[in-house]
DNA sequence: AATAGTTAATAAAAATTTTTATTAAATAGT
DNA sequence: ACTATTTAATAAAAATTTTTATTAACTATT
């Protein structure tokens, strides 16, 4: 027996590796391999199983399986049917005693999933009126925000795995630092929260927290090499290497936006330099073109002229109902990215091109027209093995990223 | 005892972790992670240190040592100056039993290093007038040399690890495939060699050995997160993420040679499209550039007009000697891979970029084009994280380089 | 229905490993 | 020179784990 009260465990106390040689610790590291081992497989499974994939006898395994029950960390789920042979118990994870938050901090909007191992959403809670600003009110909103849906979710502290936030900006994931936001004492925002919630906390990048989500629950789940390509308003990358993601040595990685692709003739961008693909391909490049094009006369059906405020979104589903001035803008942009997109499929190779965000509604035709752009930068062998397809994920893909980086670090996806 | 004749233990046979479960193949585990430690550490070290390393109680690393001195893989090194208490004997491998073999096959020449584990070479053999062919005959010869090379050496096959090549043209570490070469019957070269030298042979791309010798004993030894810029006669490229190297789905990766910069206004390449990296930044252009200067009329001190087969390291040596065309002319190269570089390095965000090969020679001056193209299209923050270093490795790098791929494949350095 | 074949689970015996205690070897201070 | 202190190495005892043997549960076959 190597703890007191076995039933007052925190599911936290196993993940831990920080703890001495001493025996109750090398049974705690048996007991963790048997829950990374059990959280990975979808289905419950029998000692003799676990006892191969941990390298322990199965006298052991059952004794420490014994003892996570007694802790209420893992359940018996019955008998399980074989072909032949005594049918072997078979044994799970307590669900409800692991649970991630996912956080997703955007400009305009906030939104917290707790979610179970399997990443589904136990409770979710978003707030579209939040506004971010770089004040210590606003650390506080935040704060509070994921605070209060703790509380109101009724899920025990002690049995929250951890809190991952994804936000605007760029995040340093290592450090836990936002260089945008919230470093107020120099104290790195993640151990603010992490200090305040009494909750282990990681920090990442919103466009790679959405990388994250298509790696682990959409279409690249089980590929190693690839690139998810984050469009909407602005477009940013995630890029995956060897299944893990590229964060670089400050966490500036996947700055896609301000690569320069077309020579120092574009228009002037943000970050002051000319040629950026993000003053080309975004959704606010497709709101100027389109407003140009109206401008010097050329006709769209579903947005006659004259019609105020017209966003991007609209112009997708437009171009989506075969409207063809919105149509012919996507292809064109659609055929810079593929050119962009070309550069870095001959530097990485990636098995998989991703196009996420807003741009993933985009019908085929603008697929089509990345591919075509592809052609003009792409060298022969890597462009033959790289696919490119579109996001299918559509709710809570941030939020539920975020949750899924906490899983990761904890080695339990 | 787990097996019977203890002095004619092959080196090979603790390092590979393919073994069933039962007692003997627990005793390897345990000294594979020994044997590991030992290679990592550049001292000898005490008992208890590696107790604590192995997590394994003293007794047990004193029985584990004890076994692997009577097999020969471990000796002791007399004792260790301490402060206080009693001195420890310290243990080390014996250098004698790990030696590995690192090849390059470049188009016109053929190494052969023989390593220890500390990359030093203790027997080097070259063959310049080799010419590489896709053909039986040429494969025959390349390992009839690297057979040759390890009879002379006068090494046992047992001592030796494994055997690491860095080769011209498109290559697939992890399936052992190169896509130029010698890929007869379907049957990986990789394979070919292995099976007909009896030892591991692990094959790469000749640039990425260049760039793992500069992440095993060049400037980047401790840098995660870097770049290698290979030019020479043409341009190529190591990725290097969280210190693996990135090889992408099918070992495509690092083809920054046909990256385009310049829109589609460039030469042509061979790669069939214009603008590529390559028709601008490397030796051959070097000395196109230069010809079409000297036949317009510009002047070179060193490099008179009417000379033959002027070379680029040449030009390069000659630029280095202040003469002003060859170093105008470098520093015009310089700027565009500057330009070029600052795409990659908004993408990856890596903390130093290395130029080697032949342009490694080319003074301070080549540098400072380099960082003042950078600019043009890097960031400010990823840029200002980021350093850029020439080469000092001269001699041997791609031979060490591929001796040092079998070292990191066995996790012992 | 009985039996052979298969896999699971438990019990007992054997082996291994760790813990604790003891001895050894060294330094520094009185 | 002796003693206290520190670390290393070994010995003996205690604990843990694995191996082997046995029993249990189930299917398919005769």
């Amino acid at each position: 027996m190597f703890y007191q009260n076995k039933k007052n465990m925190t599911t936290r106390y196993f993940l831990n590796n920080n703890l001495s040689s001493d025996n109750e610790s090398r049974q705690i590291k048996q007991s963790a391999k048997i829950i990374r081992f059990l959280a990975k497989s979808d289905v419950p499974v029998s000692l003799p199983v676990i006892a191969n994939h941990i390298k322990v006898s199965v006298p052991t395994i059952t004794k420490l399986i014994n003892d996570l029950m007694e802790q209420d960390m893992v359940v018996e789920d019955g008998k399980k049917e074989t072909d032949n042979g005594r049918k072997p118990s078979v044994y799970s994870l307590t669900k409800s005693h692991f649970y991630t938050v996912g956080v997703e901090v955007l400009l305009r909007r906030i939104q917290v999933n707790i979610t179970d191992l399997n990443l589904n959403s136990v409770f979710i809670s978003k707030n579209t009126t939040f506004e971010l600003e770089n004040s210590e009110a606003c650390r506080e909103e935040v704060l509070a925000f994921i605070d209060h849906a703790i509380s109101e979710s009724d899920i025990a502290k002690k049995d929250i795995i951890g809190v991952g936030l994804g936000m605007t900006g760029r995040v340093n994931g290592v450090t836990g630092r936002s260089y945008n936001f919230f470093g107020f004492d120099d104290l790195p925002f993640a151990d603010f929260l992490s200090k305040e919630l009494d909750l282990p906390v990681f920090i990442e990048n919103d466009t790679r927290v959405i990388g994250v989500a298509e790696l682990v629950i959409g279409k690249v789940k089980n590929i190693n090499n690839n690139i998810i390509v984050n469009i909407s308003r602005g477009v940013g990358m995630t890029i995956i290497v060897n299944r893990k993601m590229v964060t670089g040595g400050n966490g500036f990685a996947g700055e896609f936006g301000h690569m320069q692709f077309v020579g120092n003739e574009g228009r002037l961008c943000i970050c002051g330099k000319k040629g950026c693909l993000d003053t080309e391909v975004s959704g606010k490049a497709l709101e100027l073109l389109f407003n140009e094009s109206i401008a010097a006369g050329e006709q769209s059906l579903m947005l006659p002229a004259g019609k105020e405020n017209i966003r991007y979104d609209d112009i997708i589903s437009a171009a989506n109902d075969g409207d063809y001035l919105p149509m012919a803008l996507l292809q064109q942009q659609g055929e810079k990215l593929g050119a962009a997109l070309g550069n870095i499929i001959n530097l990485l190779n990636p098995e998989m091109i991703v196009i996420a965000g807003k741009y993933s509604r985009a019908g085929s035709f603008f697929r089509d027209s990345i591919r075509s752009g592809l052609y003009k930068t792409g060298l022969k062998d890597p462009l033959a093995n790289c696919q490119i397809i579109s996001s299918e994920l559509v709710q809570n893909t941030g939020a539920i990223g975020a949750a899924a980086i906490v899983l990761r670090k904890y080695d339990l996806i």
